[in-house]
DNA sequence: TAGTGGTCTAGACCACCGC
DNA sequence: CGGTGGTCTAGACCACTAG
């Protein structure tokens, strides 16, 4: 019926197939290695990397003598992918520059040194980032770098490639933490965004660690809360996830 | 070194271990299978499973006779996982309830038809949902269930579970899209969430499908513009991501 | 063309756990 | 107990592609 190359792949798209159209529904007990490789006719290997394949994926629980059932869509889960400014701007073909707009090396203050748990005066590099498309401002990024951390930020001027690209091309990371919330424009905002005071604006918030020490945090402010949406994730995909709903000021 | 009970675990804490310490860089050629099976004294077979596991991951890139590189951290990528407000609840110890404020079946609007490419008049369930924790509004949520592929909607009152929920456990759904924004609050915000009119809310939408059909759309809006963040995935997990950014009405 | 990964086989022994 | 998945072997042939 199929004229997929390989076995595994034909194999794998019945499952798949059988699991989303929902004939094999939530719950349900798919048939054992064993019955596989005499509907197949191959060996179990090949089933065996299938279905641990797609038990790596989620959509299957495998138990030994319980067998390999049909894994609930436990999850209410929601991906985002947050462009790169860069990659972003060469796909839509639109012309993007970045403008740095404030760049300052000290110790790091009171309150953010508590946000980050960092010692308090640890070396921080503070970077302004104004992100434009076609001349428009896009985002404005205010981020915090760990010197301690990544030293040779101290002496770069991200003149040719942003703070946040820089980083991601350089620095190996272990952990990040995204928030996303949103606020109503401040002086600031309406300053760099070219926004109204008060308008709402949609903050992502991202810190990067390597093994538990803390390189970077980004806050990118992007045109248009009390509530706040986090994340946690490795860069290795699946990973375990943690949730927080906080609160950030707050009217009620 | 490692007292892990099986090899292949070895094998991959190993490698895994080596990329995130940066000790092989992205880019970096590592070891051909062959000679992992010389270092690990183990079959070609057991080595070739956890390096093809790692670039399911998105670790490793393969190519033949190129070999196996470490992949470029590509991804900036943000995961958020939207609480289902029931687990949410139970999960925190506090009181959740939720409260049905607008419930009607009737044929789909121009406008709402058109965004989600259903027929003129085809008919819909138009719940209004307000989501409270210890009695104080958290979310309103605004969904159109679409009733050709979701009969069983047309009846049900959402009276002990709400409809997201309700959803969630009964339909099979094979592709959905996020997106969050941020508006400024309205009459009816203000009205339902207790918030004053004019300051920034979070928006989640989320639209849910079976096989290519409309099954769901929620908006879903959070106490506290114009740019726009769209993700897409599948329940799978890893799959392919793509996104859009696009405007949202807009002061500039 | 030669080295690499991609796939597959036909066995094997073991750990787990529902019955 | 016995059926299930978990792991591993020692081969084999093939497909791709950098050199």
């Amino acid at each position: 019926m199929n004229a997929l190359p390989h076995l595994h792949q034909r194999i794998r798209a019945d499952i798949e197939g059988r699991i989303r159209s929902g004939t094999w529904a939530p719950g349900h007990r798919i048939p054992s290695e064993q019955a596989m490789t005499v509907e197949y006719g191959c060996s179990r290997m090949t089933v065996s990397k299938v279905l641990s394949a797609l038990a790596a994926q989620g959509l299957l629980t495998r138990r030994r003598r319980a067998g390999s059932v049909v894994a609930a869509p436990t999850s209410d889960l929601a991906v985002m992918q947050i462009q790169d400014f860069v990659l972003e701007a060469a796909r839509s073909g639109k012309r993007y520059e970045h403008r740095i707009v404030r760049r300052v090396v000290a110790p790091i203050d009171r309150e953010a040194g508590a946000r980050l748990e960092l010692r308090a005066g640890a070396p921080v590099l503070m970077v302004d980032t104004l992100h434009l498309l076609e001349g428009m401002p896009q985002a404005f990024e205010q981020r915090i770098v760990n010197l301690a951390a990544v030293p040779s930020a101290r002496n770069e001027a991200f003149i040719t490639v942003p703070p946040g690209t820089w980083l991601l091309q350089r620095v190996p990371w272990s952990d990040a933490e995204h928030a996303i919330h949103a606020i109503n424009a401040d002086a600031t905002l309406h300053r760099r965004l070219k926004i109204a005071v008060g308008s709402a604006c949609l903050v992502l918030e991202r810190r990067t660690w390597q093994g538990g020490r803390l390189l970077t945090e980004a806050q990118i402010f992007y045109p248009g809360g009390r509530h706040r949406l986090v994340g946690r994730f490795s860069p290795t995909g699946n990973a375990a996830f943690g949730v927080e709903a906080g609160h950030v000021g707050a009217r009620r």
